[in-house]
DNA sequence: GTCTATAATTTGATAGAC
DNA sequence: GTCTATCAAATTATAGAC
């Protein structure tokens, strides 16, 4: 299972770079060094590969979110994970995260690869409002709301200016909300 | 010059649909009920079209976001316009923001559409800096960046849930940063 | 200005040899 | 499992008639 593996990590890379439409078998093919028909034998459609990468990248952040908080009681501490999640997605490589590329391309998605995205966005909201339940529910959802929509969109801007610093704004002020402070 | 803005109008909403590398000129023509060719008559090549049209976007939304704001001394009124805008481009179509789409796609982007999105993204900063700009720079600028970071950030989300409910939370979010108020 | 026709390229996907 | 070869469709763009 390593060629898989493989491909899989070079289609993330252009699904984060140039996203659904743009990416083609046969870029994804040479990045591996193999010919496109390979990776057709890995996964036979471009919807099969993209969910495939979708589900493994959801997994893996979350992997690493839950192993970040592990025993970690204190809803600001839990909540700061996610926004250093961000950051660190942003550091290796300077892409946005692939499942904001996903979203805004979503219309023309085929269904699977959007639901995967759809669960991705879900399991963020659930972590964060989880964090703020002590709020009740709506100020939870807000909150949870709040910070992932100015993590998101903090990629978003940095990655059109190609400057980190708008992102290191942004998760300054989705800190902020996180713990209830003003700026 | 109308055939120009009925195609303008028609690209506008195919690129904020499925983004620049999934827009054809096809696609542009049919809606509009002209032939490809014609469309590259007043558009020479797709990155003329999209520049043009990305400029007639951050051109409208201003003239808007100013005619909302002219004679309003209150930051938290001015502010205010800027998520109003963001949600009504959402109401009105339910789709992302024309510039969040082609940011997304900023690697495979001609020059000339990159750099027509930096400058609309700039220019909305520039506009909630001055809002806030009682502040200092520093904390003017975190405060922008997390205001316009969350609603391009609800938009997206709200997008890939196809829920409104997400946008009106993140706009909460974005109007609690812009007063320095705490949810 | 809009059309038909077409060039040149790229794409997702398949068949079949090895 | 990977390859060569190929298909059918779609793409951007141009030439030239009307």
């Amino acid at each position: 299972m390593e060629m898989r593996e493989r491909i899989m990590d070079a289609a993330e890379a252009r699904l984060r770079a140039v996203g659904y439409a743009a990416m083609s078998f046969r870029d994804v093919a040479a990045d591996v060094g193999v010919k496109s028909a390979s990776v057709h034998y890995h996964f036979p459609t471009k919807e099969d590969l993209a969910e495939s990468v979708v589900e493994r990248y959801a997994a893996r952040q979350f992997a690493a979110l839950n192993a970040a908080v592990a025993g970690e009681p204190s809803p600001a501490r839990r909540a700061r994970a996610m926004v250093d999640l961000h950051l660190g997605a942003f550091a290796a490589g300077r892409r946005i995260c692939l499942c904001a590329m996903l979203s805004a391309e979503s219309v023309g998605l085929p269904e699977r690869v959007k639901q995967a995205v759809s669960v991705f966005f879900d399991a963020c909201l659930l972590f964060l409002q989880e964090c703020f339940e002590a709020l009740g529910p709506e100020r939870a959802a807000i909150r949870a709301a709040g910070v992932l929509a100015a993590l998101q969109g903090g990629l978003l801007l940095a990655a059109a200016a190609r400057d980190e610093a708008h992102l290191e704004r942004a998760a300054a002020a989705a800190m902020a909300l996180a713990v209830g402070a003003t700026i």
